[in-house]
DNA sequence: CAATCATTCAATCAATCTATTGAATGATGA
DNA sequence: TCATCATTCAATAGATTGATTGAATGATTG
C-alpha cells in the first residue's frame, strides 16, 4: 500500500529507456553505433535518413543516457554508453524473434519444437558436430564476404536467395547458419525462412567474426563444399 | 547496403515490444502480472488506475504479445506471456538503475567506484560473509513483513525510514540489502540511498522468499541484532 | 429470463511524438 | 576573417497515444 510499491521512479526511468527504444529507427541506430563509433553523417547514409532526422534520434537516445558523444574536428561521434545496454538490445532482440516465431508457427500451423530450434548453438557445439559431420554450415551473408573467409565446409546461400535455392540444403541433417555475429540479423531471418519450410535450424549466433577471433580453422581461397 | 540491414522486420518488432513497455503504468502493470496470474480488478486496485484504462493497457500488453488472458467465470486472468519476456524486464530494470545511479554519481561528486557498489550478491558470497561476520544485513521492507520472518541477523530498516536512519548502520562493514525478491524494488531503492550517503552497499537481490525457498535458516519470532 | 458483475469497446480531447523544412551554431582551413 | 562543412536548433503540420466518460458485451446467479 505503499506508493512506492505502484509509483517508484525505477518503472518511470526504465519506462523512458524502453520509450526510446520503442522506434525502428533508433533501434537500427543504436545497432549501428554498438558496432563502433561513429560519426552522423555516417549514420545518415547507413540508415537513409535526413540528416536533422537522425541527429533528432541521436539526442533522443542521448537524453535516455544511451549513447555519449565527442567531438572530432568538426564531427560529433557517438558511441554507446556504458551499462547494460547490450544486454537490453540482446534481450529485446531475443523476445522478438521468439514472438516472431510464435506468431508464424500459428500462420504456418506447425505447433509443438519451437522452442528446441530457436535455440543457438555453442562453439563447442558447432565443432563438435562439424567434426561428426553431423550439421551443415549455413553461410548466409552476400557471397562477396563469403568470399574472402568463412568456417570450414560452409555452403553459402544469402539470405536473399535463400528461399529460392533451398533444395541445395539436406534435410536429414541439422542445419546451422551463421552470418556477420550477435548483432548480424541475416542469419535470424535465414532460420525463420528454414523453419517456415520445415528444416530444423539453429544458428550460430557468434558467426563468422569470432570464430576468426578464436583463432579457429577459416576457408579462404577455394570453396571446398564436399 | 541491402535494405534487409536497415528495414529489417525485427527492428520493427523490437521497437513494438519496446513501445509497449515505454510507459510506466504497463510496466507497473507487467511487473504485477509477473508475480501471478491476475484478474483486471485485483490490477487496478494494485495499481490505482482506472478500470478502463487499465483494461487498455493490458490489451497493449496482449497486443504486443507479452501477457496471455484466460477466462475464469466472469473475471478474465492475465498472465505472462512465453518468452524472455523477464530477461527484457530484468535487463531494461538493470540499465535503468545503473543509469539511475550515474546520475546521482554526477550529482553527488562521488565517482569511481560505482560499479563494484551496483553488483547483486550471490547467495553462497551472503552466507560466507555472514559466518565471516564481515556484512550487515538489512532488511528494507516494511516492519510487519519482517515480522513474520527474516534472513539472520537482519537489521530492519524500512525503506522509507532508512534516510532518517542511516546512524544504525555501520560505516566499516558491508551492508547489504534485500527485501522481497527480483522483482522487488525496495532494496534497489536502498542501494541508492545508501549510495547517495556515502555507505558501500550491495543487494541480496533474491530476497527473503528465494532464502526461504533454499530452505536455509529464518529468524521468525524475536528480535535478535546482535 | 432478468439482474448483476467484470471487462471491453467507442468516442472524445489533450498531450506527445515524428518528419520536414530552413535557419543557426561551432569548428576548420584558406 | 570568410567560406565551408558537420551538426544542431526551431517551427510546423500530421499522426499517434493516453485518460476519461458512458455504453455495450458476455458470463453468472437467482
Amino acid at each position: 500500500m505503499t506508493d512506492s510499491d505502484t509509483h517508484h521512479p525505477i518503472f518511470d526511468l526504465s519506462a523512458d529507456i524502453a520509450r526510446t527504444l520503442g522506434h525502428a529507427h533508433r533501434l537500427v541506430l543504436l545497432n549501428h553505433i554498438a558496432e563502433g563509433e561513429k560519426a552522423v553523417e555516417r549514420l545518415t547514409d547507413l540508415t537513409g535518413l535526413g540528416v536533422a532526422n537522425t541527429s533528432q534520434h541521436l539526442q533522443h537516445l542521448k537524453r535516455a543516457g544511451l549513447v555519449q558523444t565527442r567531438r572530432d574536428g568538426k564531427r560529433v561521434l557517438y558511441r554507446l554508453a556504458a551499462g547494460p545496454i547490450e544486454m537490453v538490445l540482446a534481450a529485446l532482440r531475443s523476445l522478438a524473434e521468439h514472438n516472431n516465431a510464435q506468431l508464424r508457427e500459428l500462420v504456418e500451423g506447425g505447433a509443438a519444437n519451437t522452442a528446441a530450434r530457436l535455440e543457438n548453438i555453442s562453439r563447442e557445439e558447432l565443432i563438435r558436430r562439424m567434426n561428426e559431420d553431423s550439421i551443415v554450415l549455413l553461410d548466409v551473408r552476400p557471397a562477396d564476404e563469403f568470399a574472402t573467409g568463412r568456417l570450414p565446409r560452409a555452403i553459402n546461400i544469402p539470405v536473399e536467395e535463400l528461399e529460392l535455392r533451398l533444395a541445395e540444403l539436406p534435410r536429414d541433417k541439422l542445419v546451422v547458419a551463421y552470418c556477420r555475429g550477435v548483432r548480424c540479423v541475416l542469419s535470424a531471418d535465414a532460420l525463420a525462412i528454414l523453419r517456415a519450410h520445415g528444416w530444423v535450424a539453429r544458428r550460430f549466433e557468434q558467426g563468422f567474426p569470432d570464430w576468426l577471433d578464436a583463432g579457429l580453422d577459416v576457408e579462404d581461397g577455394h570453396y571446398n563444399s564436399g
